[in-house]
RNA sequence: CGGGACGUGGCGCAGUUUGGUAGCGCGCAGCGUUCGGGACGCUGAGGUCGUGGGUUCAAAUCCCGCCGUCCCGACCA
């Protein structure tokens, strides 16, 4: 391509008000245009960075039995209700009407779909199977941000594995991490993989990818010693034992005007350290008023309440104070568990056997001491709620635990039967039994992914691209394309390079030497041959890597040959 | 949804407090001088001031509604 006849337009100046730095390399650098919240054009450069990333994982997939089609992403609402997710999605699932006013849903991914697909499978020797295809997701996202991470419509490689039984699943759940490895390192990524909770997917085991980065918004944990890493969603941390001493009996002590889990540390250190306290929420799931208990020093992770719960992602919020008071009759700040019944009460493991604890009573300004978790409370349920912290201590090897942020640029999910049962998908195994076909879920959002590469990539004057996913691969900075003997040698070098195969782009716009190196360096071609009426005259050609920005010299009778040849060997991307 | 901010040529912004009929930088077009790290001169094109209503002799500016976008909190590829 001639950068001259290229729509490629370039800002220089940043958009507002965006922190995420891939956001404004792209906007500046003329990949993507917004078009409204979480909606973006892809430009021609954006384009081409799209394919070559689809094109990968196309090859990944294939490589490991993958095969493609495409489904419509126009769902009757039928179909999201039969699987019960056109609530439990709430309102994350576009839905619309038709001119009959019958209801539809825009997909925002496709086990429903798949799962009538594979209705078609009634051997066990159609299996297993292997279905993907790369298409257009949407997603009523409540708050679309940081340009490419987070929107409302994407391009999602959904994948789906089909399998007669479990060690079927374990294989092509294996294979998919395999494959999502390589795709992840061919993109010039290092996401590492982490045990996840699966939220609203459902099924029994699941792993994000996640790419480390500020502009992301995982929180992940990472042992500093063994292999021990996950979600905060889902991550364990190994706890000292804390010795209570005998149990004792249950007494109301005057507490007024403390209400904090800190103040009332600070006024009975003898009694109330924080880690001797129970702290009570008071949450609303799916509904429901649900007292939840966790140890005072710990916090919530709301999704692992999710899960003990079995609600639906959006399904658990903070009561408000009034709902609080007509439960339990006092403010948070005195609310405690002992004697209470006829509501759930979900208690954190880290309290399973504790004695001697301090509480609210449920009336204002009033606590109990000698608390005996298992004696005093009617604990309906004990689950994992409590959030990692920072510095924690490894359940595996007793390591130090490290919380990060990061992108979650892909997820696996080990699926189940919930939706071929739904849907009838059944098969017969050699016995001439029927079974519900065993389903796994694969998922990778490529816009989020291209965005990632440039939050891994960048420095200071722009994007960074790999060989593997660059827009172009190289670019002939011609110096002085009115002079005609540079003009002339560019033109061959451009042919030379796109008949060596080079994805080659020729800068031969009338622009000072200053602009198309920053220009260059912005959209981040990854290689840079300099044309100028001096190569002209002395034989030799300047290359830039853009990496590192690292400078060599080639006579021009070898350069194609020998820079074809580097940019064949960086492709593959590993 | 809760909280905060913003909406003015393609982009980034000023003007709004104190109403008087729109300006700056970049970009764009033409001509000329330049040209190995973001040049310069001259000329010029381009604006329903988000939108609907209200107040006023007069509204970008004041008042009300709506729409849109961004940021902070709860969700996901």
């Amino acid at each position: 391509m001639r950068w001259s006849q290229a729509f490629i337009p370039t800002l220089r100046e940043a958009p507002a008000d965006s922190e995420a730095v891939s956001h404004k390399l792209l906007v500046r650098g003329g990949f993507i245009r917004q078009l409204a919240a979480g909606s973006y054009t892809m430009l021609p450069l954006g384009q081409k960075v799209w394919l070559k990333i689809g094109q990968i994982i196309r090859e990944e997939m294939n490589a490991i039995g993958g095969q493609e089609l495409m489904l419509p992403t126009l769902h009757p609402a039928e179909i999201w209700r039969k699987s019960g997710r056109y609530e439990l999605m709430g309102d994350n699932l576009f839905k619309l009407q038709d001119r009959k006013g019958a209801d539809l849903a825009l997909g925002m991914t496709e086990e429903e779909i798949f799962g009538i697909l594979a209705s078609e499978l009634f051997s066990y020797k159609q299996l297993p199977q292997i279905w993907y295809q790369m298409h257009t997701k949407f997603r009523d996202e409540p708050r679309p941000k940081s340009g490419l991470l987070r929107v409302r419509e994407f391009t999602m490689k959904d994948s789906y594995t089909l399998d007669i039984d479990l060690p079927g699943l374990d294989r092509g759940f294996d294979k998919h991490h395999d494959a999502y490895v390589r795709i992840f390192a061919r993109m010039g990524l290092d996401a590492v993989d982490v045990e996840a909770s699966s939220g609203a997917m459902g099924g029994s085991e699941s792993i994000e990818f996640i790419q480390r980065s500020e502009a992301g918004e995982a929180w992940v944990v990472t042992c500093e010693s063994c292999d021990y890493r996950a979600n905060v969603e889902r991550a364990v941390s190994a706890l000292e034992t804390i010795d209570d001493g005998e149990t004792s009996e249950l007494e109301r002590f005057p507490t007024p005007g403390l209400r904090t889990i800190k103040a009332l540390a600070e006024s009975h250190p003898d009694i109330a350290a924080p880690d001797r306290q129970i702290k009570s929420l008071v949450y609303v799931v799916d509904g429901e008023p649900v007292l939840v208990l966790l140890r005072g020093d710990h916090d919530l992770q709301e999704q692992k309440l999710l899960d003990a719960a079995g609600a639906p992602e959006d399904g658990a919020r903070p009561a408000r104070p009034e709902e609080i008071r007509e439960l339990l009759g006092a403010d948070p700040g005195s609310l405690g568990a002992v004697g209470v019944t006829g509501i759930e009460i979900i208690a954190d493991r880290a309290l399973e056997g504790r004695v001697n604890m301090t509480t609210g009573a449920n009336e204002d300004d009033w606590h109990y001491k000698g608390v005996d978790v298992g004696r005093d409370i009617g604990v309906t349920k004990w689950a994992d709620l409590r959030e990692v912290t920072d510095g924690e201590r490894c359940v595996k090897d007793g390591g130090r635990l490290e919380l990060w942020k990061g992108i979650e640029v892909g997820h696996i999910f080990k699926l189940g039967t919930e939706y071929s049962e739904a849907f009838g998908a059944y098969v017969q195994d050699p016995e001439g039994a029927s079974h519900p076909i065993i389903m796994g879920s694969y998922g990778i959002g490529l816009e989020r992914g291209m965005a990632a590469v440039v939050e891994a990539s960048n420095d200071d004057n722009g994007i960074i691209w790999p060989v593997s996913v660059a827009p172009y691969e190289l670019v002939l900075t011609v110096i002085r394309p009115d002079d005609e003997a540079t003009m002339a040698l560019a033109n061959k070098l451009y042919d030379d390079f796109a008949t060596a195969g080079v994805d080659v782009l020729l800068d031969d716009r009338d622009e000072r030497p200053g602009v198309k190196f920053a220009d260059s360096e912005l959209i981040g071609i990854p290689y840079r041959v300099t044309v100028g009426p001096k190569g002209v005259e002395s034989g030799v050609a300047e290359i830039t890597e853009r990496k590192g920005m690292v400078k060599s010299e080639l006579v021009f009778d070898d350069l194609v040959a020998a820079l074809s040849d580097r940019i064949e060997e960086a492709r593959f991307g590993i």
